[in-house]
DNA sequence: CGCCGGTTTGACATACTTCAAGAGAAGTGG
DNA sequence: CCACTTCTCTTGAAGTATGTCAAACCGGCG
């Protein structure tokens, strides 16, 4: 369920102001996007968005975790991206989203109309710039995704999808012990990221768990201890990045 | 192997100009663009760019038929992409290429220094919006493949893949027989596009070919023969787009 | 003609799925 | 605070789509 919060934070203490879509604008553009700007929470759980969906807003996710989700009309369902703060959503140009956009935790979205927030796109180079930063880096790693779908064993798959998780964790600042992790999916959301069944992903888990790669200390929180070993799971570079 | 070509065709005859990054500039902005591009032709079978190489210009691919991969250091490959006229090869921003771009057929593009091309994006917003625009398409499609990849059988992926020839073919205005279909990839690199292996490509065109959705005149021509068998197989929406 | 890349076909192997049952957590309501 | 339901995860046994290995074929091309 939707809250529209009407208080404005400041843009400037926003927690995301430096990678968002917004990161490169002056303090003159920033003005035009506070003026536009709205908050919505969502619960964990809730919808977002559906496929086929008018695209009435825009937004930057600034708290939580999202899913982009397909799904086919038996059921099967394919995550396509994983969206943690500062990751933008929806596409200006298209009146329609092509995917399901669901809250995996609570969450809260910084929202623009589309049509204005278009238009600024047009007049202010910053953000469009920034804009075709972010796709691209994004198809960038739907690439990289899509070797990972197309090639890779479940274990490499399991391997790589940590691996992700903690330099995405890492890189976000979150500056927590560097080992401790926090895992917002269910290991079913994490099978459908990785093109995988709840069962195989358990399995695997179960695995690296007994080998002593990784450890949990409760369902939604674990560690990984042998970061040499998983490097040589992903099947990536068999040298990998020496340790962090 | 490359060709430098020097004569300079007018953009304004050129085949992909309304399909391209180019395809919003006014005149006066074309003629920017036409001091700046020069043409280059590879063979089929030569590489374009590496993986790894620092990305001097990025491209327009005006004839012929590319590929994007990546591979595994076991071998294993995946491709992330298949180049048709109008796609742009490169990105502003980074001076690194992230996969492999072979040439299929024997092609040409039409290239332009990154630095100066990156400069026009500053300056001429027709360029940065088109560039958003497609990189977001690429986005779509790339998502569409992750789809597949991590979801759909082999026979679907096949009926996917055959469908998409046929509306791409379509689209790019190539008004030959609506039927008659150039496939441009040995099975081998259908099937590093499937993520499947050749013979699985093999066994299930041949028994697409029994079952009379598909008809081969030549190991490269073919026509679809049974349109409404084929969207059902692709597993997509089950009642589709009535034909065309 | 004989080689060579691409394709076909068969027999066999296996990684992953499917089906099924049970055990913990975790939330819910009395 | 304790039953009761509902998720989530675990583990096993069995099935299957697809991969692997291997041989033969086919059409071009030098």
């Amino acid at each position: 369920m939707t809250v529209d919060l009407l208080s404005r934070q400041k843009c400037s203490e926003c927690p995301i102001r430096h990678r968002a879509v917004c990161a490169r604008c002056s303090p003159e553009e920033l003005d035009q996007l506070e003026r536009l700007k709205t908050y919505k929470s969502f619960k964990a759980g809730d919808p977002i968005l559906w496929r086929g969906d008018t695209l009435t807003y825009v937004a930057s996710l600034v708290e939580g975790v999202a899913t982009l989700g397909k799904t086919m009309e038996d059921g099967r369902t394919q995550m396509v991206g994983l969206l943690l703060p500062s990751d933008f959503i929806g596409r200006p140009g298209r009146s329609e989203i092509d995917f399901d956009v669901v809250a995996v935790t609570d969450l809260t979205l910084c929202c623009f109309q589309r049509k204005p927030f278009e238009a600024l796109i047009g007049s202010t180079p910053h953000i469009a710039q920034r804009l075709v930063e972010m796709a691209l880096d994004e198809l960038d790693v739907a690439r990289e995704w899509m070797l990972l779908l197309g090639r890779k064993t479940a274990r490499e798959k399991i391997a790589t999808f940590i691996n992700m998780l903690v330099q995405r964790q890492h890189l976000s600042g979150a500056e927590n012990d560097k080992r401790a992790l926090v895992l917002p999916l269910t290991q079913e959301q994490i099978a459908n990221y990785l093109g995988l069944t709840l069962e195989t992903v358990s399995r695997q888990l179960s695995a690296m768990k007994k080998e002593g790669i990784v450890q949990f200390s409760d369902r939604r929180h674990f560690e990984v201890v042998d970061f040499p070993a998983l490097h040589m799971a992903t099947g990536d570079d068999s040298d990998g990045g020496m340790l962090v």
